[in-house]
DNA sequence: ATCTACATTATAATAATTCTAAACTATTGA
DNA sequence: TCAATAGTTTAGAATTATTATAATGTAGAT
């Protein structure tokens, strides 16, 4: 979804009705220069430090999920112990700093074209998405 | 772990006591032509099947970890709703079919190797890998 | 055989997520 | 305009996966 796009508009499209708690919850996600990478957790924080209504927990969950169904975000799954979203929702490649647990976007030309050599019959393929699983390091200063 | 070998050996290597419940689970893990992917209820119920005392679930969890940190046994991160292992614990790439949420393994000769353009300042490398996402093809009989 | 550090176990605790059912609200159309 | 209705929110309970606890058991050393 992009900047300061007409948010009400964007949620009649996909069929979901314009909720303060949606609403508010779009500005959270969308109103921003760049896509970023979140848990449910670091999301509750972000909306509760931008309201004064808290929003409960089940709906936080309860859109999420609905706005992922809908395309509007995508689930990362990098740490099989926490679920990460992303408001990037186009299939695209990522860094994971294993010191911080910090997701980063890798640009379309850092990799190249990946061919795939194999299929599998009957099957099409949906996505191709590499990670890249960085650390320090701590070989530099030898 | 290859087929058949000396578990006993292979533990104690690692500084692992050879214990009845963990000799077991390497029977079950490792004496198979070749290596496969699994949830530890997956692995619960596998080691029921062959054996007539129970292992408790906390010791499953306990040797599971135990032969991750000893480099025995590898964490796949596919859905971020379950934990699936893998007894293959070199870098590999995977499909995932998303209909049946079978992991499959993909031959290192199907993809080619992945050239990273960019590079994070002070860090390096640890793993490079793809994830080919599939699902059935109902577009076929058109 | 005895000792001791490590391992196993049943069970309790925790954490993330989903369910439930009652209260609330956006939309429809009389 | 304003009830009727279907969809939404909510607090709290339930569920699931996983980890912690602490008592008991055991492998390996002396
Ligand atoms: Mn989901
Ligand atoms: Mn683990
Ligand atoms: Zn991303
Ligand atoms: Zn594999």
């Amino acid at each position: 979804m992009p900047k300061n796009c007409n948010f009400i508009e964007k949620l009649r499209e996909v069929g979901l009705r314009p909720t303060k708690q949606r609403i508010k919850m779009c500005e959270v996600l969308y109103n921003r220069e760049k896509t970023f990478h979140f848990t449910i957790n670091d999301l509750v924080k972000m909306i509760s430090e931008k309201m004064n209504e808290k929003i409960s927990l089940a709906t936080v969950y309860n859109t999420v999920h609905a706005f992922e169904k809908k395309g509007y975000l995508k689930e990362i799954s990098i740490d099989s112990h926490k679920s990460y979203f992303d408001t990037n929702t186009s299939a695209h490649h990522h860094f994971f700093d294993e010191d911080t647990h910090e997701l980063i976007d890798c640009d379309e030309s850092d990799i190249d074209k990946i061919n795939i050599k194999k299929n599998i019959t009957g099957k099409k393929i949906n996505s191709v998405e590499v990670l890249v699983r960085v650390a320090s390091d701590n070989q530099t200063q030898k």
